[in-house]
DNA sequence: CAGTATTGTTGTTCAGTATAACAAATAAGG
DNA sequence: CCTTATTTGTTATACTGAACAACAATACTG
């Protein structure tokens, strides 16, 4: 509260003194700051290796749930994403204008899509994750060496189920 | 890819099936996904704590790092916590409203504003911490346990190394 | 059948974030 | 000193993500 660092003579000794780290203080010990901060970092990373896809994370979501559960409706994919339903249709609309994924009839029920990838979008999202593995996932297990990653992968759950 | 899981007989045995897992494909190694829906549930588990005091993360960190850097620039504020300069202004004048800090004049430069909490700040952020302490952050260990918390703090730190 | 619930959709609002532009003040350099 | 560039706080603006209400079409329930 108080440390009076030094604060007289600004003409010398006061140059590089300029970039004091800033203290943290409670934020510190605060989880939800390290885990926004690190979220920020990663989703950048992310966008990084996608540059070029033109793939946002939401987007690589959804491509990559109906890849492993093809003719799933459309409201069971955007609520496993957590995604709102209303906010869903823009983004399928999207991906359905680049031919990366189709709505088709559910079979059985004349309200409901029923959501597959286009034989391009398959072979876009392999190729966009090949990219991830390659650059994204590297970087990441360069900072963290891939058992700590599994490690943190089952500390994050952990927290998932606080919600 | 195939697995027909037995699709006829609408009749009976179709009940609670509704309910499949749902597979998350490849979205179930990458690491930014699972980080992503961390930080939601613990955002949340922030917000249900704060109830009462409406204050957001953000604004919290703002109050925190005042707090423990007591007439830092307002510049600096903002760049300590990644917020846009421009953006920072409206928050703070939130919190300068509800009388929890303080622009002042900055000692020899009158472009800055050097930036205190007030006393009523001061006392609100204690209080709140505590909330958090009893609330949030108990909710997080009971999940957790205290070392693997640290634990995870170091994990995500050095994740915040690669932007 | 009548009433209710679900699905996809549209419209709207709100918070978060980014950029450009500006005036006041400071810093830098001749 | 004077001129120019940079910094600081601010406003305005735009875009994104996420939330909600409402609606038509369809499905379900009693």
């Amino acid at each position: 509260m108080a440390a009076p660092r030094r604060k007289t003579t600004p003409a010398t000794a006061e140059v590089a003194d300029e970039k004091q780290p800033i203290d943290l203080g409670l934020l510190d010990n605060l989880l939800g700051y390290r885990l926004r901060r690190a979220q920020l970092a990663v989703f950048q990373d992310f966008l990084i290796a996608m540059k070029g896809f033109e793939l946002r994370p939401a987007q690589f979501s959804v491509l990559a749930i109906i890849a492993a559960n093809p003719g799933l409706k459309q409201s069971r994919v955007s609520e496993a994403l957590g995604i709102n339903r209303a906010n869903f249709v823009a983004l399928l609309d999207e991906l359905e204008q680049r031919k990366l994924a189709r709505r088709a009839a559910a079979p059985g029920d004349r309200r409901s899509n029923a959501l597959y990838l286009t034989p391009k979008g398959e072979g876009f999202l392999k190729e966009s994750y090949r990219h991830l593995l390659t650059q994204h996932e590297k970087r990441v297990e360069a900072v963290l060496g891939s058992a700590d990653k599994q490690l943190l992968l089952n500390l994050l759950d952990k927290l998932t189920t606080l919600a």
